[in-house]
RNA sequence: GUGGGUAUAGCUCAGCAGGUUAGAGCGCCAGAUUGUGGCUCUGGAGGCCGUGGGUUCGAGUCCCAUUAUCCACCCCA
């Protein structure tokens, strides 16, 4: 137990942290070329927030959270997603008061309770984006054209932008309606999750992978028909916009998202080979949200996607990385009087911004090069007993195998500037 | 929450119809005549065979439970 992490989290050790790291800087670079500062919200906030934000009904509120009491007694939730508190945010730093709309992202750890399988985990890593207070559909096609450069520019291949339209309040009640108006003659016919999400939500019926289920609901009325002009002309300015910005999309009427939140603009990014977890990211408008949480109506549009998934993805395709932290410089102790002088080499070096290392458990030579081999650095110093009468160095490219002795004041002439 | 698979050295896996000191490859450490890595060779360390019960003269090997992990459903990132 005492060596053993929790189901369902991850340490990310050497060699695979400087992939993530790879992955977030490049997520960052792309944010700040599209004027989105970060934002670092806590990672548990009081239980009410998320029960409100995301929604009494929705599988993360009733089965999903971490939640439990402080010694204060308040009820508190690690985050389950990024929206609700960045919006709490917004609303208590008044940030609504500034210049509109403030585009923010947020990176970092997410928690639901669920059963862990490929691609999910208990502890997660959200890479996500809002915007508050801006209405306009172009908007709504910057975030997803955002989305595309990240995965674009991780090197991801064979990705699929799917868009589809959740309707405002006025006309998502009118498809509900009718929905249920044409599934309620033979809702015995379908699978009992569906006759269940009858009633909740008849949207996530149209969803089912049952083939029973889907050759029913063939025919049904989409959200598409039932859009009210308004609803109409945003979805088409939205995809007017994808199209002058060059970005393949297809509409996907079953597209449901599951959080309450969103209205108008939903979308979700597939990527094939991690599994049944294909959904590498989504998001969505969510024009409601702000004032259920606080008093202003302001319109949101958000956007996330899964650190974890996002790797694995990388992997099965085989992206190349860039390679890991490899020293500039190995400094050989060749014998034992010349041990102060390679430390401070190794101190000079390290201060003039080289990655240089040396050996502390008392090695050999031969061990200290293989040793030095292993770490992959670039070149070997070896000082000795010669090398200190002479003043000198000898240093070793490790990668040709050549090797001349310069004068230690030399040495970062061989290196290459730094 | 539901269903199924797996659990043996750091890693990938062997292990017979249940029978004495549990193996390999890789990795790690050390050597291969006196100051040099990547190839090769030699040696060494390292395993309550996930945990707890049970069946048996005897269990890594069979049964049950538990935990973890993997896969799928639900849902989602």
């Amino acid at each position: 137990m005492l060596t053993s992490r929790p189901r369902g989290t991850n340490d990310i050790i050497p060699g695979e942290v400087e992939k993530w790291q790879y992955i977030e800087q490049i997520i960052r670079d792309v944010c700040c070329r599209y004027g989105y500062r970060e934002i670092r919200t806590p990672i548990f906030e009081h239980t009410e927030l998320f029960k409100r934000g995301v929604g009494e009904t929705t599988d993360i509120v009733e089965k999903e959270m971490y939640t439990f009491t402080d010694r204060g007694e308040r009820n508190i939730t690690l985050r389950p997603e990024g929206t609700a508190a960045v919006v709490r945010a917004y609303l208590e730093n008044k940030l609504y008061a500034g210049p509109q709309p403030v585009k923010l992202y947020y990176i970092g750890p997410m928690f639901r309770y669920d059963r862990p399988q490929a691609g999910r985990y208990r502890q997660f890593h959200q890479f996500g984006v809002e915007v508050l207070g801006a209405h306009s559909p172009g908007i709504d096609a910057e975030v997803m054209a955002m989305a595309m450069e990240v995965y674009t520019r991780l090197g991801l291949k064979g990705l699929e932008l799917h868009i589809n339209s959740l309707g405002c309040p006025e006309c998502r009640p009118k498809l509900r309606e009718s929905l249920q108006e044409f599934m309620g003659p033979k809702l015995q016919d379908y699978c009992p999750t569906c006759q269940d999400r009858f009633e909740r939500n008849p949207l996530r019926i149209l969803d089912c992978k049952n083939e029973k289920c889907s050759q029913l609901s063939a025919g049904a009325p989409t959200i598409l028909d039932c859009l009210c002009d308004e609803c109409a002309v945003f979805f088409h300015d939205v995809k007017t916009h994808l199209k002058e910005l060059g970005i393949d999309y297809v509409v996907d009427e079953t597209l449901v998202r599951g959080l309450d939140y969103y209205t108008h603009t939903a979308f979700e990014i597939m990527a094939e080979g991690i599994g049944a977890q294909s959904s590498v990211g989504g998001g969505g408008r969510y024009n409601g949200l702000v004032g259920q949480i606080g008093e202003k109506d302001i319109p949101g549009i958000g956007y996330a996607l899964g650190l974890e998934r996002i790797l694995l993805t990388m992997e099965q395709q085989n992206v190349e990385f860039p390679p890991s932290w490899q020293p500039d410089i190995f400094i050989v102790t060749a014998s034992p009087e010349a041990e102060l002088t390679v430390l401070k080499l190794l101190a000079k070096l390290r201060g003039m911004g080289y990655k240089a290392d040396k050996d502390y458990n008392g090695r050999s030579l031969k061990a200290q090069m293989k040793y030095a081999g292993k770490l992959n650095a670039r070149y070997a110093a070896i000082i000795g007993e010669n090398e200190l009468e002479n003043g000198t160095v000898m240093i070793k490219d490790m990668t040709t195998g050549e090797q001349k002795e310069v004068a230690d004041n030399k040495v970062t002439e061989v290196l290459g500037g730094k």
